[in-house]
DNA sequence: ATCCACCCGGGGAAAAATCCCCGGATTTGA
DNA sequence: TCAAATCCGGGGATTTTTCCCCGGGTGGAT
């Protein structure tokens, strides 16, 4: 029996190596303990339905068969109560917003060292968020702006649409099958492109691809 | 002092928290222990040069500063006893005949159990190389290729100009931009990209710049 | 020497992508 | 209700990309 009570915490990563050392690093941590760990979203979601409710989830943002935003999304939406932290590989200010709007109470890029790993998850518990420090920045730049002009917020989110835009672009498709396959015209998908250009500050389609890759709307 | 003789290792990857994992389970193999770990090619040829040799090393493809190639390139032209094991998120026929090339003697995807990593570094240091399940079908499909006709090798093979292309074709710029910045003519150009999407088997620029991605050609 | 693969380069044409112009419908918020 | 923003869509023009045709040079292997 514990006297103090710990925090339980469950896992999803597609890398076992990775998943394992984060299970056992986040272990040894006198506050933690470990209920779970899956690889990928629609594992952890089985297996948080069927079982205990940890109270905060780490989540690697670039999984396959169900990926962090969707992990996250379902989790804010049937129980918003457990907290979320995601690992990601890379970090956009656009990304962010986007985990913001889901509940996500912090972000950490995956080449941490240990002890801020665990600053970042009693900062959520406790405080209820947590902001690395290339990401605070990002955030203050972010809400500068939005003092200037309030539609900053706007622009730098990415709506379903162009979302499913952006996948389509990072594949061989032309903006006509990409167009059928959307059911929309080719003019709709020249203003997806000509918006995107602009917001992604990217000029070609290449661009969009890459940026694409980048930020985890597709995954290899 | 210790009985039987142990393999001395290296390690290589920019992620600090997979490169502890791998440290620690390597030394926890009663075979190996660890002398050193790099957070990329550079570090790791020089504390290489200054320090001890190592039995083994064991290198993530895709690192900043230096990458996998390079840092193979390096080690199989300055120390070309030591071993390799190459660590590749992704694994593709090209970039593993890349590798081979340079005195690579086995590669393993990352999304790997302990186990596997053993039987891989035990298997290069006493037989001489190591073929995950998966590369070996490749592999296989390769020398089968081989025997029909002679040239399916050199086809699989990427010259160092065509790596060059493909880099500057993940970027932003047009044809005739790379043309300039590869000091060839925009027609040279056409011959390279055509001879890539038959050989990658892409039709599109966005292919291109995918597979780069991919195979770690670009880093992002 | 001859074959082969590779590298470099050209003309021309079709398709795709990029960049302007524009209006109407819908939604959102003041 | 009115204004602003957003979304969808069209016309038209330019640039870029893609795809054919072609030959010459070079270096290695037989």
């Amino acid at each position: 029996m514990k006297k103090q009570p710990t925090y339980s915490v469950f896992l999803a990563d597609d890398h076992v190596l990775l998943r394992d050392a984060l299970a056992s690093l986040i272990g040894s941590f006198p506050e933690f303990h470990v209920i779970g760990a899956a690889q990928n979203g629609k594992e952890l979601i089985h297996r948080v339905s069927n079982g205990p409710k940890p109270d905060l989830v780490v989540l690697d943002l670039n999984m396959p068969e169900m990926d962090g935003y969707q992990t996250a999304a379902w989790l804010h939406d049937h129980h918003p109560e457990i907290r979320l932290l995601i690992l990601t590989m890379y970090d956009s200010e656009i990304a962010l917003i986007r985990l913001l709007q889901m509940g996500v109470k912090g972000f950490l890029k995956k080449d941490i060292n240990p002890q801020e790993l665990r600053n970042a998850m009693l900062s959520i518990l406790n405080n209820g968020f947590y902001y690395a420090h290339d990401t605070t920045g990002k955030l203050a730049g972010l809400f500068k702006r939005r003092a200037e002009e309030a539609r900053s917020v706007d622009r730098a989110l990415l709506t379903s649409t162009e979302i499913e835009f952006l996948r389509l672009a990072s594949t061989e498709l032309t903006y006509k099958e990409i167009a059928d396959s959307m059911k929309l015209s080719p003019r709709a998908i020249d203003n997806f492109r000509d918006a995107l250009f602009d917001k992604l500050d990217v000029k070609s389609r290449v661009g969009l691809a890459i940026y694409s890759v980048k930020n985890g709307i597709v995954n290899l």
